[in-house]
DNA sequence: TGATATGTTATCTT
DNA sequence: CAAGATAACATATC
Protein backbone atom coordinates (compact mmCIF):
# COMPACT_ATOMS: atom_id res chain seq x y z
CA UNK A 1 0.00 0.00 0.00
CA UNK A 2 2.38 2.67 0.44
CA UNK A 3 3.61 3.13 -2.66
CA UNK A 4 5.14 6.70 -3.49
CA UNK A 5 2.25 9.13 -2.67
CA UNK A 6 1.88 7.70 0.54
CA UNK A 7 5.51 7.72 1.72
CA UNK A 8 5.85 11.04 0.11
CA UNK A 9 3.14 12.38 1.97
CA UNK A 10 4.68 11.23 5.03
CA UNK A 11 8.33 12.58 4.04
CA UNK A 12 6.63 15.89 3.89
CA UNK A 13 4.92 15.74 6.70
CA UNK A 14 7.61 14.22 8.51
CA UNK A 15 10.28 16.63 7.60
CA UNK A 16 7.91 19.45 9.11
CA UNK A 17 7.23 18.12 12.05
CA UNK A 18 10.80 16.52 13.26
CA UNK A 19 12.77 19.16 11.97
CA UNK A 20 15.24 20.19 14.72
CA UNK A 21 14.10 17.66 17.17
CA UNK A 22 16.84 15.86 18.89
CA UNK A 23 15.91 11.68 19.44
CA UNK A 24 15.57 11.04 23.59
CA UNK A 25 15.32 7.39 23.35
CA UNK A 26 13.92 4.42 21.21
CA UNK A 27 11.81 1.94 22.79
CA UNK A 28 11.70 -1.48 20.23
CA UNK A 29 8.64 -3.22 21.50
CA UNK A 30 9.52 -6.17 18.13
CA UNK A 31 13.32 -6.89 17.67
CA UNK A 32 12.90 -7.46 13.96
CA UNK A 33 11.30 -4.55 13.56
CA UNK A 34 14.69 -2.02 14.47
CA UNK A 35 18.00 -2.88 13.01
CA UNK A 36 21.44 -0.91 14.49
CA UNK A 37 22.72 0.56 17.45
CA UNK A 38 20.27 2.22 19.27
CA UNK A 39 23.75 4.44 20.64
CA UNK A 40 24.10 5.58 17.56
CA UNK A 41 20.98 7.98 17.31
CA UNK A 42 20.40 9.05 20.61
CA UNK A 43 20.95 12.73 21.57
CA UNK A 44 20.89 13.37 17.67
CA UNK A 45 19.03 16.42 15.82
CA UNK A 46 16.65 15.86 12.99
CA UNK A 47 18.06 17.91 9.65
CA UNK A 48 15.57 16.89 7.50
CA UNK A 49 13.32 13.66 6.24
CA UNK A 50 13.54 12.24 2.66
CA UNK A 51 12.66 9.58 0.36
CA UNK A 52 13.67 6.91 -1.82
CA UNK A 53 11.91 4.84 -3.56
CA UNK A 54 9.09 3.88 -0.90
CA UNK A 55 11.96 4.51 1.57
CA UNK A 56 11.83 7.49 4.14
CA UNK A 57 15.07 8.59 5.44
CA UNK A 58 15.29 10.48 8.65
CA UNK A 59 18.72 11.92 8.50
CA UNK A 60 20.27 12.68 11.71
CA UNK A 61 23.25 15.18 12.40
CA UNK A 62 26.72 12.98 12.38
CA UNK A 63 26.29 11.19 9.08
CA UNK A 64 23.64 8.94 10.81
CA UNK A 65 20.16 8.00 8.63
CA UNK A 66 16.87 6.64 9.81
CA UNK A 67 15.59 4.59 7.05
CA UNK A 68 12.31 2.89 7.22
CA UNK A 69 10.32 1.19 5.04
CA UNK A 70 6.72 0.41 5.83
CA UNK A 71 6.25 -2.64 3.20
CA UNK A 72 2.22 -3.88 3.56
CA UNK A 73 1.12 -3.05 6.92
CA UNK A 74 3.15 0.11 8.45
CA UNK A 75 2.14 3.75 9.65
CA UNK A 76 4.39 6.56 11.04
CA UNK A 77 2.19 8.49 13.52
CA UNK A 78 3.73 10.99 15.49
CA UNK A 79 2.14 12.95 18.50
CA UNK A 80 3.32 16.01 19.79
CA UNK A 81 3.77 16.46 23.11
CA UNK A 82 1.64 18.92 23.62
CA UNK A 83 -0.87 18.58 21.43
CA UNK A 84 -1.53 14.70 22.88
CA UNK A 85 -5.35 15.41 23.59
CA UNK A 86 -6.23 17.17 20.05
CA UNK A 87 -4.63 14.34 18.39
CA UNK A 88 -5.88 11.37 20.55
CA UNK A 89 -9.40 13.07 19.53
CA UNK A 90 -8.88 13.13 16.24
CA UNK A 91 -8.30 9.12 16.30
CA UNK A 92 -10.66 8.42 18.46
CA UNK A 93 -13.34 10.23 16.09
CA UNK A 94 -12.25 8.24 13.32
CA UNK A 95 -13.00 4.93 15.01
CA UNK A 96 -16.30 5.88 16.14
CA UNK A 97 -16.88 7.77 12.80
CA UNK A 98 -15.69 4.38 10.86
CA UNK A 99 -16.05 0.33 11.31
CA UNK A 100 -13.29 0.03 13.96
CA UNK A 101 -10.12 -2.42 12.43
CA UNK A 102 -6.61 -3.05 13.31
CA UNK A 103 -5.23 -0.39 11.19
CA UNK A 104 -7.28 2.80 13.23
CA UNK A 105 -4.75 4.52 14.96
CA UNK A 106 -6.89 4.61 18.49
CA UNK A 107 -4.46 5.01 21.74
CA UNK A 108 -0.89 5.30 21.16
CA UNK A 109 1.12 2.70 22.07
CA UNK A 110 -1.09 0.29 20.29
CA UNK A 111 -0.89 -3.70 19.73
CA UNK A 112 0.65 -3.28 16.20
CA UNK A 113 3.17 -0.34 17.98
CA UNK A 114 6.56 -1.91 17.06
CA UNK A 115 9.07 0.79 17.86
CA UNK A 116 8.81 4.22 19.70
CA UNK A 117 11.08 7.25 18.99
CA UNK A 118 10.84 9.81 21.77
CA UNK A 119 12.04 13.02 20.78
CA UNK A 120 12.65 16.31 22.71
CA UNK A 121 9.00 17.58 21.61
CA UNK A 122 7.00 14.40 21.05
CA UNK A 123 6.95 10.94 19.96
CA UNK A 124 7.03 8.86 16.73
CA UNK A 125 4.84 5.31 16.76
CA UNK A 126 6.04 3.09 14.28
CA UNK A 127 3.18 0.66 13.84
CA UNK A 128 3.24 -2.72 11.72
CA UNK A 129 0.81 -5.16 12.26
CA UNK A 130 2.31 -7.85 9.62
CA UNK A 131 5.81 -7.06 10.89
CA UNK A 132 7.33 -7.13 7.40
CA UNK A 133 8.03 -3.08 7.38
CA UNK A 134 11.80 -2.50 9.16
CA UNK A 135 13.52 0.65 10.43
CA UNK A 136 17.47 0.84 10.00
CA UNK A 137 20.30 2.84 11.27
CA UNK A 138 22.69 3.54 8.35
CA UNK A 139 25.96 5.54 8.36
CA UNK A 140 25.89 5.36 4.82
CA UNK A 141 23.09 6.04 2.31
CA UNK A 142 24.54 3.29 -0.27
CA UNK A 143 23.58 0.80 2.00
CA UNK A 144 20.14 0.99 0.74
CA UNK A 145 21.81 -0.15 -2.50
CA UNK A 146 21.56 2.18 -4.83
CA UNK A 147 21.67 0.04 -7.64
CA UNK A 148 18.55 -1.74 -6.77
CA UNK A 149 16.79 1.80 -7.58
CA UNK A 150 15.17 3.11 -10.90
CA UNK A 151 14.37 6.78 -11.62
CA UNK A 152 11.55 8.32 -8.88
CA UNK A 153 8.53 7.79 -11.02
CA UNK A 154 7.15 11.20 -10.25
CA UNK A 155 10.62 13.05 -11.47
CA UNK A 156 10.24 14.06 -15.17
CA UNK A 157 13.66 15.08 -15.25
CA UNK A 158 14.99 11.69 -14.13
CA UNK A 159 12.24 9.34 -15.78
CA UNK A 160 12.87 10.75 -19.37
CA UNK A 161 11.38 9.16 -22.52
CA UNK A 162 14.47 8.35 -23.61
CA UNK A 163 15.25 6.25 -20.44
CA UNK A 164 11.37 4.03 -20.34
CA UNK A 165 11.68 3.53 -24.09
CA UNK A 166 15.43 1.81 -23.52
CA UNK A 167 13.94 -0.45 -20.36
CA UNK A 168 10.83 -1.93 -21.85
CA UNK A 169 12.27 -2.23 -25.54
CA UNK A 170 14.41 -4.33 -23.63
CA UNK A 171 12.21 -7.13 -22.18
CA UNK A 172 8.75 -8.84 -22.88
CA UNK A 173 7.60 -9.01 -19.61
CA UNK A 174 3.89 -8.21 -19.09
CA UNK A 175 4.14 -3.73 -19.01
CA UNK A 176 2.82 -4.08 -15.39
CA UNK A 177 5.13 -5.97 -14.16
CA UNK A 178 7.42 -4.07 -15.24
CA UNK A 179 6.65 -0.64 -13.89
CA UNK A 180 6.24 -2.32 -10.44
CA UNK A 181 9.95 -3.18 -11.02
CA UNK A 182 11.75 -1.07 -8.77
CA UNK A 183 14.83 -1.09 -10.02
CA UNK A 184 13.64 0.03 -13.38
CA UNK A 185 11.31 2.44 -11.92
CA UNK A 186 10.96 3.28 -8.30
CA UNK A 187 7.84 4.45 -6.29
CA UNK A 188 4.78 2.78 -8.18
CA UNK A 189 3.12 -0.15 -6.69
CA UNK A 190 -0.05 -2.40 -7.42
CA UNK A 191 -2.38 0.23 -7.11
CA UNK A 192 -1.12 3.07 -9.30
CA UNK A 193 0.26 0.99 -11.71
CA UNK A 194 -3.16 -0.24 -12.02
CA UNK A 195 -4.67 3.83 -12.41
CA UNK A 196 -1.77 4.70 -14.66
CA UNK A 197 -2.52 1.77 -17.33
CA UNK A 198 -6.52 2.48 -17.31
CA UNK A 199 -5.56 6.01 -17.43
CA UNK A 200 -2.95 5.05 -20.68
CA UNK A 201 -5.44 2.75 -22.26
CA UNK A 202 -3.11 0.24 -22.67
CA UNK A 203 -3.67 -3.51 -20.92
CA UNK A 204 -1.50 -4.85 -17.93
CA UNK A 205 -0.61 -7.93 -19.71
CA UNK A 206 0.83 -6.51 -22.87
CA UNK A 207 4.18 -7.20 -23.53
CA UNK A 208 6.63 -4.46 -22.63
CA UNK A 209 8.83 -4.30 -25.89
CA UNK A 210 4.93 -4.30 -27.58
CA UNK A 211 4.34 -0.96 -26.99
CA UNK A 212 4.30 1.70 -29.45
CA UNK A 213 6.42 4.88 -29.24
CA UNK A 214 3.09 6.96 -28.70
CA UNK A 215 1.98 4.60 -26.01
CA UNK A 216 4.98 4.05 -24.00
CA UNK A 217 4.68 8.16 -23.83
CA UNK A 218 1.39 8.31 -23.00
CA UNK A 219 1.92 5.69 -19.90
CA UNK A 220 4.37 7.65 -18.62
CA UNK A 221 2.73 11.06 -18.56
CA UNK A 222 -0.22 8.94 -16.71
CA UNK A 223 1.99 7.78 -14.32
CA UNK A 224 3.38 10.80 -14.01
CA UNK A 225 0.37 12.40 -13.41
CA UNK A 226 -1.62 9.58 -11.82
CA UNK A 227 1.25 9.57 -8.78
CA UNK A 228 0.84 13.62 -8.31
CA UNK A 229 -2.83 13.76 -8.04
CA UNK A 230 -2.35 10.71 -5.64
CA UNK A 231 0.31 13.07 -3.46
CA UNK A 232 -2.14 16.19 -3.46
CA UNK A 233 -4.98 14.26 -1.97
CA UNK A 234 -2.39 12.73 0.48
CA UNK A 235 -2.43 9.14 -0.75
CA UNK A 236 -4.94 6.41 -0.81
CA UNK A 237 -6.55 4.53 2.16
CA UNK A 238 -8.85 2.01 0.60
CA UNK A 239 -10.99 0.00 3.03
CA UNK A 240 -8.33 -2.15 4.13
CA UNK A 241 -5.43 -0.43 3.97
CA UNK A 242 -2.65 -0.02 6.88
CA UNK A 243 -1.80 3.85 5.28
CA UNK A 244 -2.39 6.80 7.64
CA UNK A 245 -0.79 10.06 7.66
CA UNK A 246 1.64 10.94 10.97
CA UNK A 247 -2.00 12.40 12.29
CA UNK A 248 -3.35 8.96 12.01
CA UNK A 249 -6.00 10.41 9.14
CA UNK A 250 -6.59 8.67 5.95
CA UNK A 251 -5.52 9.96 2.52
CA UNK A 252 -8.64 10.29 0.52
CA UNK A 253 -6.99 9.46 -3.12
CA UNK A 254 -9.22 5.94 -2.63
CA UNK A 255 -11.95 8.39 -3.81
CA UNK A 256 -10.25 8.66 -7.28
CA UNK A 257 -9.72 5.51 -8.23
CA UNK A 258 -11.05 4.43 -11.55
CA UNK A 259 -10.33 0.35 -11.64
CA UNK A 260 -8.37 -0.37 -8.32
CA UNK A 261 -10.45 -2.79 -6.12
CA UNK A 262 -13.74 -2.34 -8.48
CA UNK A 263 -13.91 -5.69 -10.37
CA UNK A 264 -17.36 -6.38 -11.21
CA UNK A 265 -18.42 -2.36 -11.42
CA UNK A 266 -18.88 -0.35 -14.19
CA UNK A 267 -15.86 1.44 -16.17
CA UNK A 268 -15.92 5.30 -15.62
CA UNK A 269 -15.43 5.97 -18.69
CA UNK A 270 -17.37 3.22 -20.97
CA UNK A 271 -20.82 1.08 -20.27
CA UNK A 272 -17.56 -1.76 -20.14
CA UNK A 273 -17.23 -4.11 -16.75
CA UNK A 274 -13.76 -3.64 -14.70
CA UNK A 275 -12.09 -6.87 -14.81
CA UNK A 276 -9.99 -8.48 -12.41
CA UNK A 277 -7.08 -11.23 -12.83
CA UNK A 278 -3.53 -12.39 -11.07
CA UNK A 279 -0.37 -11.14 -12.99
CA UNK A 280 2.74 -11.88 -10.84
CA UNK A 281 0.49 -12.62 -7.81
CA UNK A 282 -0.93 -9.22 -7.66
CA UNK A 283 -4.64 -8.47 -7.80
CA UNK A 284 -4.83 -6.73 -11.19
CA UNK A 285 -7.89 -4.33 -12.74
CA UNK A 286 -8.33 -3.22 -15.74
CA UNK A 287 -11.71 -2.63 -18.62
CA UNK A 288 -11.03 -4.76 -21.34
CA UNK A 289 -12.87 -2.31 -23.87
CA UNK A 290 -11.31 1.02 -22.81
CA UNK A 291 -7.47 -0.57 -22.54
CA UNK A 292 -5.97 -2.19 -25.44
C1' DT B 1 -12.21 -23.00 5.06
C1' DG B 2 -10.13 -20.68 1.32
C1' DA B 3 -9.09 -16.55 -0.93
C1' DT B 4 -7.24 -12.13 -0.51
C1' DA B 5 -4.21 -8.32 1.11
C1' DT B 6 -0.59 -2.60 -0.62
C1' DG B 7 6.13 -4.71 -0.87
C1' DT B 8 10.24 -7.12 -1.45
C1' DT B 9 13.23 -10.91 -2.04
C1' DA B 10 14.68 -15.70 -1.99
C1' DT B 11 14.08 -19.64 -4.47
C1' DC B 12 12.39 -22.41 -7.84
C1' DT B 13 11.47 -23.52 -12.92
C1' DT B 14 12.00 -22.92 -17.64
C1' DC C 1 22.99 -17.92 -17.01
C1' DA C 2 18.88 -15.22 -17.52
C1' DA C 3 14.12 -14.48 -17.46
C1' DG C 4 9.98 -15.40 -15.51
C1' DA C 5 7.04 -17.43 -12.05
C1' DT C 6 6.05 -18.45 -7.43
C1' DA C 7 6.64 -18.88 -2.42
C1' DA C 8 7.69 -16.77 1.77
C1' DC C 9 7.55 -13.27 5.39
C1' DA C 10 3.00 -12.73 9.85
C1' DT C 11 -1.58 -11.61 10.50
C1' DA C 12 -6.24 -10.45 9.69
C1' DT C 13 -10.70 -10.13 7.25
C1' DC C 14 -14.48 -11.53 4.38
Amino acid sequence: MPELPEVETIRLQLDQALKGLRITGVEVLNKKSFVGEIGDIKEKRVIGVTRRAKITIIELEGGVYLAIHLKLTGQLIFLEENQKSKISKACFFEIKDQKEGPFEVGELPNKYTRVIISFDKGKLFFNDLRIFGWIRVLRDLGDLGEDKFGPEANDEKTFTLDYFKNILAKTKKPIKIVIMDQKKLAGVGNIYANEALFQAKILPTRKADSLTEEEVKKLRNSIINVLKEAIFHKGSSDRDEAYRQITGEKGTYQNYFSVYGKAGQKCPKCQGTIKRIVLGGRGTFFCPNCQK
